[in-house]
DNA sequence: GATATTTACGGCCCACGTAAATATC
DNA sequence: GATATTTACGTGGGCCGTAAATATC
C-alpha cells in the first residue's frame, strides 16, 4: 500500500535528473535521504527500479514504465491541491483566519461548537 | 504540499461513514487518531471540511467535493499499484526473491554491481 | 447515563542528516 | 583523487493509543 507522495516525487526526479545527487539537490534532500526512499520504494513494490551504470545509476525498463505512472498520479496530486486551493479561496469567509493556529497538537475541527442541525 | 494517502483515505471514510467512530472502526484507527486526522487535513488544506451536527458532524459542502476529488485521487493510487503489482510479476525473473531483506536500514539498490555499461 | 468528538499525555517508530565506506572513472 | 551511491549511527518529529474532558441526546 503506497502511503508516501515524498518517495514517489524523489523516485521520478532521480528518473528524470539521471543522478540521485542531482535529484536530491532539486528536491532539498541530502543524497542518503533519497537512495534509501529508492531502496524502501523498490522493495515495497518488487520491482528492480534501478541498475548501476558506471559511477551512477540508470533506470530500468520498469522504472521508466513505473515513472510515467508515478506522474500521472502526481498530476492527480496537483488537481486535487488546485481544488482545495480554489475552494479555500472561494469560502474564505467560512474560515476567517487561521489566527494563531494555537492548538499545537489538537484538531481544532469544531472552533465552536454551535447548536445543532 | 500533500503528502499521507492515510489521511486521505480516512477522511474519504470519515465522509461515507457519516461519522469519526465508524470509519476509524473500518481503518482500524482509534477514533483520537481519526479526528487528529480530520484536524491536520482541514487545517492544511485552509478549507472547513466538517460542522458539528447533533452527537456527531456532517460534513461541509466544500468537504464533499473535495472528498470527490480525494476518491478520484485514491483511484489514481489504485491504478498505480495495480500497474506495479503487473510489472513485478511479469519480471518476477529480474528479482528472483526478496530472500531475506536483510538489511535493516539499507537501499539495496544494488545487490551486486555489475562490472559496468 | 450513553454516544460522539476532542484534547492531554506519554511513547514509539520512521525518516532524516552527517559521516564513513565502497565503487567507478 | 574526484564523483556517485550506499551503509552505519544517532537524533528529532510526527503520529498513534489510552484516558480524561466536553458536548449532545
Amino acid at each position: 500500500m503506497i502511503d508516501d507522495l515524498h518517495t514517489l516525487r524523489s523516485f521520478v526526479a532521480v528518473v528524470d535528473c539521471g543522478s540521485v545527487v542531482a535529484a536530491a539537490r532539486h528536491r532539498g534532500y541530502s543524497t542518503a535521504a533519497v537512495s534509501r526512499q529508492l531502496g524502501r520504494l523498490q522493495r515495497r513494490l518488487g520491482v528492480r527500479l534501478f541498475e548501476p551504470a558506471g559511477r551512477g545509476i540508470r533506470a530500468t525498463d520498469e522504472g521508466r514504465r513505473l515513472a510515467d505512472e508515478a506522474r500521472q498520479l502526481i498530476t492527480q496530486v496537483r488537481i486535487f491541491e488546485d481544488a482545495a486551493s480554489a475552494i479555500a479561496r472561494e469560502a474564505t469567509a467560512t474560515l476567517p483566519a487561521p489566527k494563531a493556529l494555537s492548538a499545537s497538537d489538537g484538531s481544532l475541527l469544531v472552533t465552536a461548537r454551535t447548536p445543532s442541525q
